[in-house]
DNA sequence: ATGAAGCATGTTATCGATAACATTGCAAAT
DNA sequence: ATTTGCAATGTTATCGATAACATGCTTCAT
């Protein structure tokens, strides 16, 4: 370990440069209200010693840690990973610091983050979903802190919520299939009777299902296998079941682009031609879903945007936190695109 | 913002249970030195009152927060995120919490990264890249606490090290393009002269150039061209670059899978075939490199793999703190593997 | 002149835990 | 019976800052 040199303390610095600690203290975090000359002396003295202030007496003292919890499924999945950067980014001007975890898509696991992270005492708890355990849904509400849920629109928000319907987004995926003039339909998701599930692709299920039927077609094509997250290998896997259970499917929409891309390579593997022999669809707009050949239709998603949407909120909700009791419980839908490319095309004349 | 429930703290848990504060502060850090009854007896406490300990405090009494500081270019990149992941995973057992900050390819960047993490007093450090400014490097050397420089394998390391050699595995792509007889060589990197540059995709590039000289042969076209990241389009432009200077090109590497696949859809567009007309390799091992088609060829890092031994090392280092004074200064290579697949063919006979 | 207002700075009292040492009580050893 | 030793718990003194209030000195209007 590196040549462990003596810390200087704020004291340290207040001694060398003549003044009481409290001096220092100003310097460093308003330095208007100091006059130009102490404030000269002072940075000196801080230059001097190689003084670097301790956050985390800061904030004991203070009570404020400039600390933000983020709680995503995962970081592995470059939307979360974008939703963390935007956020970040938007909070650091603030000198706000993330406590990123994740959950692997499982609630325990998030209960148990929560817990852990309260302890950390941070300023306000940014979390993926509106789906918790009671447990952690009691926790959050007692912290006294402000609470954004991310990635959906829930109904009854803790607290704030940034994210767009995950719902609207599957009805709106079978809709386009529909106008195609597709009637032979299927979906790709993954199971939620396991550990580990996927709530949001869930509800982008479920807004699929209900197109579908009141189309007054089936949702027995919506496949629900394996555990989140999904990968290549699924899409690939359960595009597999649906052909077995259906040959004459006509399209599919893939609960994430991961699974469509993979599914896309199943279909070259068996020689299935796309969009001509089926139209593929997948979700999130993933960078591969666009350099795919051919490029994949999908649903468009500004996960950096909602990241720094959430931070704006954020930034807005603690700077009047002393202000007005409350800001209001407020709800922000960025909303979503659907991106036509080329793996959906319109049903070829009936057989 | 939810009811701020008033907090309980260590004392009231200690009045309630009728013990001492440090009885309670017992039970949670060493239990099995408290006896059962009183065990129960705080426990109940604890739960009766909703008690979360406060890390802040405890961290300014113990002088350790149990923070580690991973510094990273970026966390959209699948294989930086797969390390972060890697060392929270091996990290967690011991109840450390990652502080991840990003430096976006930046050295000044990565500066005040270290300037604003160091005031968190982290217990470690962790940080991508074996070549920082001056005042980072002293800020590290001074800080008296392990330092990991990771993702490379330094000549002179801080403290310790986990990577592999990226001069290494440029060699091991220059010699694999070499073996299936292509002549007529090049490569695809991002500019070094600008802000934001990748040092380690520079090594990979300079490693790839020496095989060339050794061989005989130029290094003429090893592009250098963009900002770091680079990107899908980065890819498809280099090549463009490439194509302009040298139409009679047999064989490439790309610093980046990401590169690579771009280039891979450029030839797509160009009518190139690859690999007959064109061979074409990447770095990374990206999900994505395995499911084009065709598949391309690659170098594999296990990249959560590099994330959990440098858990592991400093797991050992933190443990050893008081021991020994200090641990010897260790560089563990976790090495590479290249993953031939079918975007890499023996050249053609000699037209 | 003179008191009010305001700027720049200092003082005092925490913030909520833990380290290190001190104490108590009881069982085993002699 | 007395000592020794250990197990279980308590006491005291920080850890390094900041909030809130206090003070001293200018400056300016009347």
């Amino acid at each position: 370990m590196p040549s462990p040199s003596p810390k200087a303390t704020m004291h340290d610095v207040s001694r060398l440069a003549g003044v009481s600690t409290m001096t220092v203290s100003r310097v460093l975090a308003d330095p208007d209200v100091v006059s130009e000359a102490t404030r000269i002396k002072v940075m000196k003295a801080i230059e001097q010693l190689s003084y670097v202030p301790d956050r985390v007496a800061g904030s004991l003292s203070s009570r404020r840690t400039n600390f933000i919890t983020a709680i995503l499924p995962t970081l592995t999945n470059s939307n979360f990973a974008d939703t963390a950067q935007g956020l970040a980014e938007a909070m650091r001007p603030a000198d706000y610091q993330l406590l990123i975890g994740y959950t692997m898509y499982r609630l325990e696991e998030e209960e148990r983050i929560i817990r852990a992270m309260l302890a950390r005492r941070p300023d306000a708890i940014v979390v993926a979903g509106t789906t918790h355990t009671k447990a952690a849904t009691e926790m959050m509400m007692r912290a006294g802190i402000p609470i954004v849920e991310i990635w959906d629109t829930p109904e009854h928000p803790i607290d704030h919520a940034v994210g767009f319907s995950n719902y609207e987004v599957g009805r709106a995926a079978a809709l386009h299939l529909l106008s195609l003039g597709h009637r032979r339909i299927g979906a790709l998701g993954s199971r939620i009777d396991s550990d580990a599930k996927d709530l949001r692709g869930e509800s982008r299920l479920a807004g699929f299902s209900s197109v579908l039927r009141e189309a007054g077609l089936s949702d027995e094509l919506v496949i629900r296998e394996g555990e989140a997250p999904v990968s290549y290998d699924h899409g690939a896997l359960t595009l597999g079941i649906l052909l077995n259970k259906a040959p004459d499917v006509e399209a599919v929409f893939a609960v994430s682009d991961i699974s469509a891309v993979g599914a896309l390579m199943e279909c070259h593997r068996r020689g299935i031609k796309v969009p001509s022999d089926l139209s593929l669809m997948g979700f999130g707009d993933f960078d591969i879903a666009r350099q795919c050949v051919p490029a994949i239709t999908t649903i468009h998603i500004d996960a950096e945007l909602l990241g720094r949407r959430t931070g704006e909120l954020l930034l807005q909700v603690l700077g009047n936190r002393t202000a007005s009791e409350s800001v209001t419980t407020s709800a922000v839908n960025v909303g979503f695109e659907l991106v036509s490319r080329e793996t959906t095309a319109p049903a070829r004349a009936k057989r």
